[in-house]
DNA sequence: GTCAATTCACATGAAAGAGACCACGGTCTAGTG
DNA sequence: CTAGACCGTGGTCTCTTTCATGTGAATTGACGA
């Protein structure tokens, strides 16, 4: 129907100058060839793992510090130096990466040494085999590889959250079962308190070095993100103090590097489809809220409908009346909500439970009180600003046909 | 007025069940030579 | 005779339920001043 409109469209895209020159260097993909403000780390990682160029068996490392300050890209970059010097000097090194936070890939017992020797190229299948085979199996593939091996799990915290530390005890043992072959583990991790809930065994052993990286400064920020915007943008398109402001606005999220780069590529995003030829300090405002809003949509519709049901509960409590919501309250209308849209209600145990799972994600605030007689219970606070609660109800009707 | 006991309304933990998915081996069946 | 279909068994995994135990302060009620 308007299809001159959207030729026209069309070309005044095409015709208008590009902003982005490579916007491949913001995304969160992307690696960089060199690594800013992690020298020291870099240094104390490639000490840590040097010794497998002698054949050694190198220490197992633990590697912390919070989202975005830089742990896998610079654990990554060391791997891969090592595996060159290895490869050039003919040594057998091998190095394994694996996100213990990826679904259905490795973020149980089974699906991780599974995923393991399938690396080692050997076929197990997804499900029906006796965890204790696919062991076998693993271990006689590490043992033919020979050589030394380095397993980097990422987001080790999430693996031992859903799985126990009893499979980092079977891996920090596997060494005494080797005959050809030794095994070192880098676990990555964003949380630090993580490692003392751990068996002590495997404490100890997991962590015989650790390193902690520190977020990093706003200054830091900016001379990350000024290298990177140099790639990724064409000369002069970005107005002045805009990386001052991307950096500033991600120190004050406890410097995380990652999101400073999609602030900024997002700005750069919003300049483009607005026909601006710079960007401005005001377009990335508008990215930071259009960022946020995004997160939350992805985490609204990506929930399943039980969650969805609590939430929409918590949310028209919230909007209905003042002051706190207590779960009590919420299951309540969780209930008429489940009878309106004929679902089976679940118990209020799993309610709670999915409370507290809407608490981690961020999307509420919860604080178990006392509230003395009147019994026990959490204290509900939406973590969404005001004025965006009706959008969000709405999202939720849609979500569940209401 | 003070202080310990009580009480509420859930929180929190542990264990176990249901149902989906899958591999493997044995049995049956139909098609082929 | 053989390939493929079709069980039954035994395994993992996720989501729930069930049962049991824990908890922190407002309230209560006994007690002493």
């Amino acid at each position: 129907m308007e299809q001159r409109g959207l030729g026209g469209f069309f070309d005044s895209y095409l015709s208008t100058k590009p902003l982005f020159r490579n916007k491949a260097v913001l995304q969160s993909a992307h690696t960089p060839e060199t690594i800013f403000h992690r020298d020291r780390e870099i240094n104390a990682i490639a000490g840590i793992m040097a010794p497998s160029l002698r054949g050694d068996k190198p220490s197992n490392l633990f590697v912390y510090g919070k989202a975005g300050s830089g742990k896998t890209l610079t654990v990554k970059h060391v791997a891969r130096e090592l595996k060159k010097q290895a490869v050039g000097r003919g040594i057998p090194v091998s190095i394994l990466y694996l996100n213990c936070k990826l679904k259905k890939i490795a973020d149980t017992e089974y699906r991780l040494i599974a995923q393991l020797a399938r690396e080692f190229g050997k076929a197990i299948p997804p499900t029906g085999l006796p965890t204790e085979e696919v062991y076998k199996v693993f271990h006689s593939a590490v043992d033919s590889a020979g050589g030394v091996i380095v397993l980097l799990l990422d987001e080790i915290d999430e693996l031992v959250k859903k799985a126990g530390d009893e499979i980092l005890y079977n891996l920090t043992r596997i060494n005494d079962e080797l005959q050809s072959a030794k095994v070192s583990i880098i676990g990555i991790s964003n949380d630090l308190v993580f490692l003392d809930a751990l068996d002590p065994r495997v404490k100890s052993s997991l962590s015989e070095e650790e390193i902690i990286f520190p977020p990093y400064n706003a200054i830091q920020l900016q001379d990350i993100l000024s290298h990177r915007a140099k790639e990724a943008f064409g000369e002069g398109v970005l107005e002045a103090g805009v990386l001052e402001k991307c950096a500033a606005y991600a120190a004050r999220e406890h410097g995380d590097a990652r999101r400073c780069l999609e602030l900024l590529r997002v700005a750069g995003e919003i300049a483009e489809r607005n026909n601006f030829d710079k960007v401005m300090i005001k377009h990335i405002d508008t990215a930071d809220e259009k960022i946020e809003r995004d997160r939350l949509m992805a985490i609204l519709t990506s929930q399943p409908r039980q969650s969805q049901a609590t939430l929409y509960a918590v949310v028209s409590i919230s909007m209905k009346k003042q002051g706190m919501v207590f779960t009590g309250d919420v299951y309540e209308l969780y209930k008429s909500v489940c009878g309106r849209i004929s679902m089976r209600p679940l118990t209020q145990r799993r309610v709670s439970d999915i409370l507290a799972e809407l608490d981690m994600l961020g999307i509420i605030s919860v604080k178990v009180i006392s509230k003395g007689r009147y019994g026990r219970t959490r204290e509900i606070a939406l973590s969404v600003p005001a004025p965006s609660l009706p959008r969000m109800k709405r999202i939720l009707e849609e979500a569940l046909s209401l």
